[in-house]
RNA sequence: UCCCCGAUAGCUCAACGGUAGAGCGGCUGACUGUUAAUCAGUAGGUUCGUGGUUCGAAUCCACGUCGGGGAGCCA
């Protein structure tokens, strides 16, 4: 006989009136003499079941007298509407049958300090406001993918154990391989998803990738989730374009399918339903003389000169200019990947962007026009001091039909905070690898 | 790697050179409408570690360990 429950929780409107038997853990239990109420979870939402001993058999009242916080039950009752439930409904409790009695469980309702939540992650994924911002990063994600998906894009997967730095010089996981030596954790899977657009023309890659750098602050993890889409013959203002249709879909799709976890988040969504196209733009030269005009108006943020890449005081008050995601773009090619495409006009600038979200979350987007010509891509390589043959295949590309293309890569666990108005983007993936934490 | 801050009961904190405390959680009991219930009682301590100063150290000093915030770099 099946243990599944016959109804869930979030569409327990349907059956009003009805018996049905409800499968979960208990949330939070409060007992008054002869009144028991629990508080179960079941995944899709918490109904208020109610336990009176004179409805109910003695063995059923002890049972639920047994149950302790997060213990794991199965519960029938019938469906009634109460003014006096949280969420308008509650079970008038029949039968309880007790699955396991839970030890004592660590998180109370309390607050707790962050050491002590992220040692008991594996726990506090449970917590409503843990299980609503993993809920908004899984409809980032579906979003993102079934936008791509609908525009005609194809999902192309990219390796991430990789024989050498695809960006070169930033600190890399390394890992024996056998008998070919070293191999590395995959920071990006953007050279080889251009192979694929070689082949589909419209693709994207998602995975984990990971850095090495010891970053230690609220916008950085270890391995995190990029989404990077790569379009053939797409020039540099159809990749901004592309990029601003797609955030707003996953923003608009986040206000119209999470509603009620953005209000167990407490986000003020007014400005994420300004989020539409087209975004604001600025150059890196404008943005410049923003930082030399304004850079007082937050703290430590100083004049840079011209050739630096921007800190993250500068996106800050960059972002503080617009009510919506902003691009920053052509920054000095000097100061960028190899791989990017120099402006025609201006060769001491790339053809790229980062797109910084809107109260300070921060550049969720990195991306550009890739360099087409073999020779110039050669050359970039050398400039870079990495090895040449260790690109000849990224080189192929261009020597085997090359055509100009774009694409970007967005970061999961930023456009997730982003959009749930989290501060520290540690609490938007469910096991997050810091520079001082691997457990759990 | 650098700068700043912290570590005391299961958790969050107080005690700031002189007897180690509270709230929450746990346990026991009361209660037919609780929403972090309320009320009464009760158990619970190697004050992160090592060394030093002192008649006396949770408290002051040094080193170490672990953690938090930020910088650089980036998504």
């Amino acid at each position: 006989m099946s243990l599944l429950p016959s109804a869930s929780i979030n569409t327990i409107a349907r059956h009003e009136g009805e018996t049905v038997t409800l499968a979960g853990w208990v949330a939070n239990r409060t007992e008054k003499g002869k009144l028991i109420f629990i508080r179960l979870r079941d995944g899709t939402g918490v109904i208020q079941c109610v336990v009176f001993k004179r409805n109910v058999s003695d063995e059923t009242f002890a049972a639920a007298q047994r149950l302790t916080l997060e213990s794991a039950c199965r519960i029938t009752g019938s469906v009634r509407a109460d003014a006096r439930a949280p969420g308008g409904f509650e079970l008038d409790v029949s039968d309880v049958e007790v699955v396991q009695v839970a030890a004592e469980y660590p998180i109370t309702p309390k607050e707790h300090g962050v050491e002590f939540l992220m040692a008991h992650r594996h726990l506090w994924v449970r917590s409503a406001k843990q299980h609503a911002l993993l809920r908004l990063r899984a409809e980032v994600i579906a979003a993102a993918q079934e936008w791509l998906n609908a525009q005609g894009f194809i999902r192309f997967d990219t390796p991430i154990l990789t024989p050498v730095a695809a960006e070169g010089t930033s600190n890399l996981f390394a890992t024996e391989y056998f008998d070919l030596g070293r191999a590395f954790l995959a920071q990006t899977g953007q050279l080889y998803v251009e192979a694929g657009m070689m082949s589909f023309g419209k693709v994207y890659t998602f995975g984990p990738t990971f850095r090495a750098e010891k970053s230690k602050t609220r916008r950085h993890l270890t391995e995190f989730w990029m989404i990077e889409p790569e379009v053939a013959f797409a020039g540099h203002e159809e990749n901004l374009v592309l990029q601003e249709q797609f955030v707003s879909a996953i923003v608009q799709r986040c206000l119209e399918r999470c509603a009620a976890e953005l209000q167990i988040l407490e986000r003020d969504t007014t400005s994420l339903e300004r989020c539409l196209p087209p975004f604001p733009r600025i150059t890196y030269d404008d943005a410049i003389d923003l930082i030399a005009r304004r850079h007082t108006d937050v703290e430590g943020c100083s004049p840079i000169p011209w050739g630096e890449d921007l800190g993250a005081p500068h996106e800050t008050l960059i972002a503080s200019q617009y009510d919506r995601p902003v691009f920053v773009e052509r920054f000095p090619t000097a100061a960028k990947a190899f791989y990017m495409e120099p402006d025609p006009q201006r060769p001491e600038v790339a053809l790229c962007a980062d797109l910084l979200a809107p109260e300070g979350y921060g550049e969720i987007i990195g991306g550009s026009q890739r360099i087409h010509d073999a020779d110039l891509l050669e050359q970039r390589i050398r400039e870079h001091g990495l090895n040449v043959d260790d690109y000849q295949w990224y080189l192929d590309l261009r020597r085997y039909g090359s055509v100009p293309h774009s694409g970007f890569g967005m970061g999961i666990e930023r456009c997730t905070a982003w959009i749930a108005g989290t501060h520290h983007i540690r609490e938007t993936i469910a096991f997050p690898r810091m520079l001082y934490r691997m457990y759990p």
